[in-house]
DNA sequence: TGATAAATGTACTGATTAGTTCAATCGGTC
DNA sequence: GACCGATTGAACTAATCAGTACATTTATCA
């Protein structure tokens, strides 16, 4: 009771410790997404990421291998919470349009809402996918928002409410476009246009823009 | 005659050499630019560039002073062909339906054919566009596109084509958004979903369905 | 309780990397 | 043809950084 009760949490514990090994994983994982997200792969320092841990760098590559390791364990993270968000989706009660429109609205929102993934996937892309690639948790668990989008699709051509012969992958890839670009892009476009894409207003006309381009392109 | 004649264009001059500052820049340049398109900014390495240059690391410093003055010299470029490409576009005698189209496609054209831009693009948003503020040259630069969607948004308003109360430049961001994608998240959708956005057919595809979701936003 | 494996801390190292030093050479000019 | 600023080359350096060696502590279980 004499030291360890001034330590400052989550730091720097010296004479005697306690096991934790998942929480110094999640701890790493957590710290490592900040850095990789704000610095990008090559741009992420191990020993800021280790410093700003509850632990050492000699957990990080005890954990993790190495570098990349680390990274590829933050971006299967990621592309995991998609996917859950992903499967949360239930639009098969309602009407065509409002399906199309609330799926085009919740793919909207998550990007809005989580930033990080969106960065992560820009350094991602940078590096070419390279690490996706090499990650097997990621590879080839794809398709359920594109089975939603052609769920959707199909419903509304059969009630003569959209035109037929659309691929429902281009369908995504739209929604996904006019989503993440918001984020994404939101730096150069502030500074280029001196525009802010992220205050509440500009959010609710991007937003309304974005399902009014999606249905749009699907009507008749 | 006797060594000149022999050396690989472009490399190695030795005992006498010719001054050739603009030439020396633009070799620079060019190698700088593939290297930071392809490794972004912390990801490239200055002796790299220097060795597939005609010249050497000394001469990078000499004219661009650091790395990121090199790199900054490189994204100024770029925004000096896109500006100029922007200008030249003239689409006040055309219908506004089909001013729009052309917008559109032109648009998207360029970014396929401008991948270096684009990704170049993505790496400044990863560093919060923050050379783009350092830059005198682009800052401010900005509104030649969205001044021409306003005029022929406008026209459309009057015709009664388009539907009144949208802001010009999100009508120019949304085909910002539609035409970027295809390139700048090519590597994560191809190994996601398992499909190249770029092959001719995709293209066509992406293409057509961009100009139908500007115009279906548009129209009343 | 003692042996063993898993988890952790400390200190170090070899390589890489941005940036520099110093001097040589070129292209004019007077 | 000598002088001077602009341009260039070759080798060097100080700092940074990913990764490691080695020792120590904790938990488990027989």
């Amino acid at each position: 009771m004499t030291k360890p009760a001034e330590m400052p949490p989550g730091k720097r514990r010296q004479a005697s410790w306690t096991q934790d090994p998942e929480g110094v994983r999640r701890n790493i994982l957590e710290v490592a997404r900040e850095e990789f997200v704000e610095n990008g792969l090559s741009g992420a320092r191990v020993d800021d990421i280790a410093a700003k841990t509850a632990t050492s760098k000699r957990m990080i590559y005890y954990y993790f291998g190495d570098k990349e390791g680390l990274y590829r364990a933050v971006l299967e993270g990621m592309y995991d919470r998609i996917r859950s968000f992903e499967r949360s989706l239930d639009l098969d009660a309602l009407p065509p349009e409002e399906a199309m429109s609330k799926l085009a609205e919740a793919t909207f929102d998550y990007h809005i809402e989580n930033p990080d993934f969106v960065r992560m996937v820009m350094v991602e892309n940078v590096h070419h996918a390279r690490h996706l690639k090499a990650s097997r948790t990621i590879a080839r668990l794809n398709s359920s928002v594109v089975d939603v989008t052609r769920g959707i699709y199909e419903r509304g051509v059969a009630a003569g409410l959209f035109r037929s012969g659309l691929e429902p992958l281009d369908i995504s890839l739209t929604i996904s476009a006019l989503s993440i670009y918001n984020v994404s892009h939101r730096a150069t476009v502030g500074q280029v246009f001196d525009y802010d894409m992220c205050t509440p207003d500009a959010l609710a006309r991007r937003r309304s823009m974005t399902v009014a381009a999606v249905l749009g392109m699907l009507r008749r």
